[in-house]
DNA sequence: AAGTAGCGCAACCGCTTCCAC
DNA sequence: AGTGGAAGCGGTTGCGCTACT
């Protein structure tokens, strides 16, 4: 008996979501939660595998994602977990918590991958320059076990110097982040939240101004004139949320707490079941205690690290 | 203005892991 | 302990946008 396939192949749609499959999949899981997720295309009537439903939720959907650029310090803490832990984009997601693990390792492999092949690069024209040869970085099984151990140890030691700048408490950015995503101060923050609304108002925004002329296909809208449909899509979308399509500008993202319905606070309780299911804040503390409790370790010849 | 090359990102595919039975 | 199904994960693809010629 073979195994039997997550969804059904004919009659699955594939391609890019449409905000009324978004709004369908949010409104769905605002009610019962995620998780479950065979039962969720048949409940919802999407034609969607299980799988994309899922995907579409965790890298796009779902409350506390951040979009937009990279920090600093978000760029230092990816280059150096990924040298700490490889291309495990799910674990180093782990630690940015606002950041998907796509997004990771969508900007690893248009980004950073090419910086540091740039870097590495430079470093070689230089170390050519100054008599020093690549070939023992580049041949990795020339080089003998203590030099290994000796780079090894060099990368952990890098990893740590970086998290530990990162996780630093004197840098505000990144503190703020900690407190808006693990709630350090007060979870009140709406962060988590405003931004995943965000998201789907900008994507709402988009839809408003590229089709004015849609099916009405949702739920929420029942039969409309065309010129209708839209606002009525807008508002009911709004409703979910419990405020009005307007909040959800990119300049207002102060008002969203204001705008915050009880009805949605559901969805920063789920973030926050999120990250208490992922042990994201133990990881984090693990961390952080290994980072500072090895700060006295720290006595690696500063010359050696290239980076 | 039209063509095209490059880039970024969303989504898919297939493999692995986890878990219930 | 073995098996099957569901979920998770990482690699890859393809589309749309933008900058450049």
């Amino acid at each position: 008996m073979g195994r039997r396939p997550c969804c059904d192949k004919v009659g699955v749609k594939k391609g890019p979501w449409t905000p009324e499959e978004d709004i369908v999949l949010v409104s769905y899981i605002q009610e019962h939660g995620p998780g479950n997720w065979r039962a969720v295309p048949t409940n919802t009537g999407l034609h969607r595998c299980s799988k994309s439903c899922r995907l579409r939720w965790t890298n796009y959907l779902r409350p506390g994602i951040r979009r937009g650029s990279f920090t600093d310090h978000e760029e230092k803490m990816i280059i150096h977990l990924q040298a700490l832990l490889g291309n495990r984009w799910a674990a180093i997601a782990s630690y940015l918590p606002q950041r998907t693990d796509n997004d990771i390792k969508n900007y690893w492999n248009t980004h950073l991958k090419k910086k540091l092949i740039e870097n590495k690069n430079l470093q070689a024209e230089g170390r050519s320059k100054d008599g020093f040869s690549s070939s023992s970085l580049s041949h990795p099984h020339s080089i003998s076990r203590g030099q290994w151990e000796r780079r090894l140890q060099t990368d952990i030691h890098m990893a740590r110097q970086a998290l530990c700048e990162a996780l630093s408490p004197e840098k505000p950015t990144f503190k703020s982040e900690l407190q808006s995503s693990y709630g350090f101060t007060s979870y009140t923050s709406t962060t988590t939240y405003a931004s995943s609304a965000e998201n789907i108002a900008r994507l709402l925004k988009g839809w408003v101004r590229n089709s004015p002329k849609l099916a009405s296909t949702t739920k929420n809208s029942s039969a409309t004139t065309s010129s209708e449909e839209t606002p009525n899509k807008v508002e009911a979308f709004g409703s979910l949320f419990g405020c009005g399509f307007e909040s959800f500008d990119s300049s207002a993202n102060s008002d969203l707490s204001q705008c915050m319905s009880p009805e949605s606070s559901f969805l920063q309780d789920e973030s926050k079941q999120d990250l208490s299911a992922h042990d994201q804040i133990p990881q984090l503390s693990l961390l952080e205690k290994w980072l500072f409790d090895d700060q006295s370790d720290l006595k690696l010849d500063e010359s050696a690290l290239i980076f």
